[in-house]
Parts: structure tokens; C-alpha cells; sequence
DNA sequence: CGATTGCTTGATACCTCTCAACCCAGGTGG
DNA sequence: CCACCTGGGTTGAGAGGTATCAAGCAATCG
């Protein structure tokens, strides 16, 4: 577990506070703030956390000491199959929480998209100032709401019969977590998105290549997608 | 809107109080109770309501007045799309809460998949109540959390590619719902199952006879599903 | 009984997966 | 500077699985 390397030198509340100054909610590092939710409970007590491309924050089935928020980067959550297939659960950026869970250990694993700043905060003090603390506990209520919300959309979306509905339907999604213009940066590679769509990259590839060959979108680098038409992408995502 | 044709008479809190004694965790009459969030917090407010089979309770777009808990019978939350196909986001049994939102507005539909007893509680009256009641409050957390995980693990077994995987998925965890012998009775229709599988009916039956012929399972009728291989079944849900 | 509804089964088309080759950008090292 | 390597991405051909269309069956109900 990378991450008891990291939190063993540098325990809770020892580190900068980081109120709303700690990034804006976007993994890109250069786009306006705006938090969802604000930091007035949990930010007095984290400490911040640094990783890099592909380690991994925590495992499935680890000890859910910790909660996370993602100060800058992208966050995956997911999970492996016997036969070694993965399933990505969720992006976050920075301003999202996750780690949060009803059982005492992880039911999915947590990696690094790209490099990444998030801040930890144990479970255990949230826990214990939450009763009696009225803005944490409506603002831990507000979180699992919300991931309540995405987990179902995510459901809904994978229900999804074709290629094109999932593919153009994360692109609004994604276009949507960061409010720029109409191009959208990925910060994952294919396979982050194959695995989040329960698609293949060939499949992903092709259905980008067709929605470019349509006039939809225009591929300005891999990473880098303009969209041309958004209302033919959200019609095939409605 | 069918739920204010049947609210109307029956203001709130002018029903009988509904404890623990509500309801088996089962959607079938006959099973002991095992609630798994306890009354304490809301009972004592909810009136009582009865749904006949493919009754709506409420309408995604909906006002979010109320909160539901199901008494008995078996509850779908779903969604409809533009050309009429159907995603279910999940069944709920007896002691399941739902409608709970972040919004002023419900995001999916609520039917009846059976006939069902469900008790409405006001929103606004459980938010009021809810600071300063820890029991409520965290009652509510809880159940938020709760969702989370079930819409999360909905989200991965769509994920999963194959048909087998999805239908096999599927009888362990609403075998598990109700926690009979090896014979599992299902309270919904195929159509019901493949939209909550994204899968066609067609599939979804073919796929159950497939399980048969390879001995996994017997189709005593087409309700009532005996589990022959609980590994094997378990193997493919992987 | 005929009609309806839910379910099963069959034949075929279509879409996505699989396997494979290839391309491209970036990094390394001679 | 260029050859080489590597990882991520694209594209192609074929196989396989699921959707679609269609028919038939069983139970239920007026």
C-alpha cells in the first residue's frame, strides 16, 4: 500500500490546512473553482497526499481507515475480475470525495489517472466530530447523495445498448466535469475509458474514429477532442 | 400522478405507526424479519399506501415530496428513454428505502412490480426533524450509503460482457434478497429482468435455459428458479 | 372457448470482440 | 543525430454473441 509510505512521515493535522484555496474543480491545473461542496467541516484535519500516474491510493478489500477529497488530478476507483479484466466504478476531480464506504474495508481499489494531490482524512475523527457537528454531517449526507447519483447515472448509462450512446455520452459527461469550452481534454487513455464504458479499446477507437468521420467531433490529438456538434452527441446520449 | 389520488384522504401522520412490525425483509409474505436500518427515526410519521401491478408512484421529473419505504411487495426504480426502451436502476423489497434525492425533483420513476404497501413520509418533515435527531440523521446516512453500494455494484455487473455473467449475477443477488432454500422465486416479469441487465427478453430466456441444460439450475416455473450449482452459478458472477 | 399475456425457441442480421498489423510520439542510448 | 524501443492509439479481417424478427406454447381470464 503506497500509501502508508506516504501518510507514516506525515500524520493527520500536521499538515497546511486547505480550505477552498485547494483547487479548482477541474483535474486540469489551470480552470476556475467552483466546490460543490464547501470545505468548512473536513478541511481542518487532512493531510495532503501526492501520487503518481497508476499508484494506487488504496486497494479493494483494504481497512477503510481513510477518506479521501481530490485536490488536483484525476482519481479512478475500480475493480479487477478473476480473469483480469477491470471495471472503472468512477472518475473524480479535484472537489470530489472518495473512499467512502458502509463496510469497514474498500469494496473497489483507488488509483492515480495522472499525478495527483488528494487529502486523507481518517475516518475515525470524521466519525467522532460528525454527531454534534451539523455542517459535516449534512455535508457527508450531500457527498453520498451525490455519489449515490453518479453511481446510478453510471448504471444507466452502462445499460446502454450501442457503442456510440456510451462513448457520446461520456464525452458530455466529461465535457460537463470541466466546464471549458467545447474541447474536451481526457485526462485517461483508451483503456481507462473502455473500462469504464464495459467496452474494448478497438471498439472505442473505431466509435471516436465514426463520430469524427460524421462530423461530430473533431480528434485533435488523442487526448484532445473538439466537439462540432452538441446537439447530435446529446441526442444519441438521450 | 396516482400516489396523490391516494394521499390526499390520508393526510400524514393520521395513519397507525408502523415499527418494526412493518414487514419480513422479503417480498414474500411469508419470510422472517430481518430489517436492516431499524425504525426508530421515521416511522412514526408515514401513512401507508397500497400500489396494484405496474402502478406508477411517482414519475421521474416529479416533484420530490416524499420518501418511501416498502412495507411489502417489490418496488422498481427506472428510467425511460426517447425510443420507448426501459433501464431499470434497481428493485426494491420490503424495508428499502426510496426516493430519496438530491434534487427537488425525482430522477427516475417508481412502480409497482407486484401489488405493494408502501409508507410515504414527507420530505420536508424528515428534514426538519433531522437535526438534532442523530438517530435519524445517521439512519439517513446510512441509507444514502446504502444506495451508493447497491447502484455501484449494479454499475459493475453491467459492466460485465457476457449474458451469462449478468442473468448468473443476477439470481445470486436476488437469492440473496430473499434469503430462502436454493429455490429462488422471482417476483418479475423477463421484460423487468433484461431492463435491469440491459439485455433483451429474448436473451435473458435463452439464457436461463441454457443454465438449465448445463445443470446450473431447473425452471420449475418460470417464476420459480431452483439452484442446482451454487459454485458454478457464483464462478460466472465471478 | 377465444383472446390475451408472458415465456420460449428458431433463423438471420448486425454489432462488438478478438487477433493482428501498423502508426505515431516520446524517450533512450549509441 | 539517428536508430531503436516503448506505450498508446488506430485500423483491418474474421469470429462470435446478442438483437431482431417471427412463430409457437402455456397459463390466465373474460
Amino acid at each position: 500500500m503506497p500509501m502508508s509510505n506516504q501518510l507514516a512521515p506525515a500524520t493527520a493535522a500536521t499538515f497546511p490546512v486547505v480550505h477552498d484555496a485547494i483547487a479548482p474543480r477541474s483535474w486540469e491545473p489551470n480552470e476556475a473553482a467552483s466546490l460543490a461542496i464547501d470545505d468548512v467541516g473536513l478541511a481542518s484535519t487532512g493531510s495532503v497526499l501526492h501520487f503518481t500516474q497508476d499508484q494506487q491510493v488504496f486497494g479493494e478489500g483494504d481497512q477503510a481507515e481513510f477518506l479521501f477529497k481530490v485536490a488536483s488530478g484525476v482519481i479512478r476507483t475500480c475493480r479487477f475480475h478473476g480473469d483480469g479484466r477491470r471495471q472503472i466504478d468512477d472518475f473524480h476531480i479535484a472537489g470530489d470525495i472518495f473512499g467512502l464506504e458502509t463496510s469497514q474495508h474498500y469494496q473497489v481499489s483507488a488509483e492515480a489517472v495522472c499525478d495527483c494531490m488528494v487529502i486523507a482524512y481518517r475516518r475515525r475523527g470524521v466519525e467522532k466530530r460528525a454527531p454534534g457537528n451539523e455542517t459535516l454531517s449534512q455535508q457527508l449526507f450531500l457527498v453520498a447523495l451525490q455519489s449515490m447519483n453518479r453511481a446510478r447515472e453510471h448504471a444507466l448509462l452502462l445499460g446502454r445498448r450501442s457503442a456510440v450512446e456510451k462513448v457520446a455520452s461520456f464525452l458530455i459527461e466529461w465535457g460537463q466535469r470541466a466546464p471549458a469550452s467545447t474541447t474536451v481534454t481526457l485526462a485517461m487513455t483508451r483503456q481507462d475509458i473502455a473500462d469504464y464504458l464495459g467496452l474494448t479499446i478497438e471498439t472505442v477507437s473505431r466509435t471516436l474514429s465514426q463520430l469524427e468521420r460524421d462530423g461530430l467531433i473533431t480528434l485533435v490529438t488523442a487526448r484532445r477532442i473538439e466537439i462540432k456538434d452538441v446537439q447530435a452527441l446529446r441526442a444519441l446520449h438521450g
